[in-house]
DNA sequence: GAACTCTAATACATAGTTGTATTTGAGTTC
DNA sequence: GAACTCAAATACAACTATGTATTAGAGTTC
């Protein structure tokens, strides 16, 4: 049980973490305009000091814990889509691993909220954007790569094409949320498969 | 320059839509859970009496309108698709119809707070989904009658393809909203219109 | 037009939030 | 181990928000 002396240093990173973490729990909870520093830190078991030795606004900590789901989403992806395959790996592969990020409630919601944000705060909006166009120009990759694989020619350009497909991703997992018993995951499931598929194999 | 002389009722009413109005305004500008009772009633003129003599909460004051939203879209949605006619007509009604909706900013963002706030209060989630509910048929109907005409099957549940088509027409005019410079008027509908094309139109 | 009624203003009491200024104490340096 | 440094706690002052209770005054009723 002998807890290990932690130096200034660790100590520091570990309040930092642990105050990222529990604004995510409150922040999905309350919402970002309704989370309180108060209610971050005491969810962290720390007081008001820590958030403001650690942080300018609660803005910039929120863009850090978006930052941090962004890296670990996209590391994930990568890992997958990086060795070269067939077309119907590609394709097993997507599903599996969209079915996992599909999942997470907690994470989807901090999204949804910083969509919102967004769209009045321009520098929060910038780093978003920025996060946005990574995502965008990975699955632009694998489409332009999949219709190179196919030997034919996108009906659009690609980068377009991946706007499109996480706006559809996006836009039905909300509906999945909020009216789960009108669009349960099958039928979620099966329409975007109709849209991917008629969109990308036809 | 005779101001009338204004009923008891018509004086109550006229309040009511004035605090619509500046709420609109208002939650537009700082968020739902950011714009107070007292930002609201000031906007309009008045003070918090009028706004607890009106509403019982704030969110009973935005599902009332969002409800007038919702009614006076639908209607124009009505007008426009009740007339049977030919495909390319609606074909082009549609997307007349859809370049009007498409600009209204204002109205988008009040949207995209209400779906936030639906994630978390349940009430308003309920009311929220009677209208999306009520869209999506409208739009399913429209489905229908278009593979009707065309003599084909639809690939999926016309309530399914609905729910897509919202999901990504809301998902894309996120991204036209936040990110206009990658993402411009023109790449946007060219998008939509290739997946719409390739989706009902294969 | 006097008594009445209801809408919106005002007053009030409470509670929550913010950021900074100051203090405390655990880690660091020598 | 004494002096030092910095992370986090605490204290503080100003501000904002909420809901209700009460009041004022414009419409209504007779």
């Amino acid at each position: 049980m002998a807890r290990k002396r932690l130096t200034r240093e660790e100590s520091r990173d570990q309040t930092h973490q642990r105050l990222l973490e529990a604004a995510a729990l409150v922040i999905a909870k309350k919402g970002f305009a309704a989370a309180s520093v108060e209610d971050i830190t005491a969810q962290a078991g720390y007081t008001r000091g820590a958030f403001y030795s650690n942080f300018k606004s609660k803005a910039e900590l929120f863009i850090e814990l978006l930052s941090q789901d962004h890296q670990c989403v996209r590391q994930d992806l990568h890992q997958i889509l990086d060795a070269p395959q067939s077309l119907e790996a590609i394709e097993e592969q997507i599903t599996q691993y969209y079915l996992r990020v599909y999942r997470d409630e907690k994470n989807f919601i901090l999204w949804a909220e910083a969509r919102v944000l967004a769209l009045r705060d321009a520098k929060f909006r910038a780093k978003l954007n920025a996060y946005c166009l990574e995502k965008r120009d990975d699955i632009a990759d694998v489409i332009e790569r999949f219709y190179q694989m196919r030997g034919s020619k996108p009906p659009a350009p690609p980068k377009d094409l991946a706007f499109s497909t996480m706006a559809l991703i996006d836009g039905m997992r909300f509906f999945n949320e909020t009216i789960p018993k009108e669009l349960p995951d099958e039928a979620a499931q099966n329409a975007l498969g109709v849209i991917f598929t008629s969109t990308f194999f036809k």
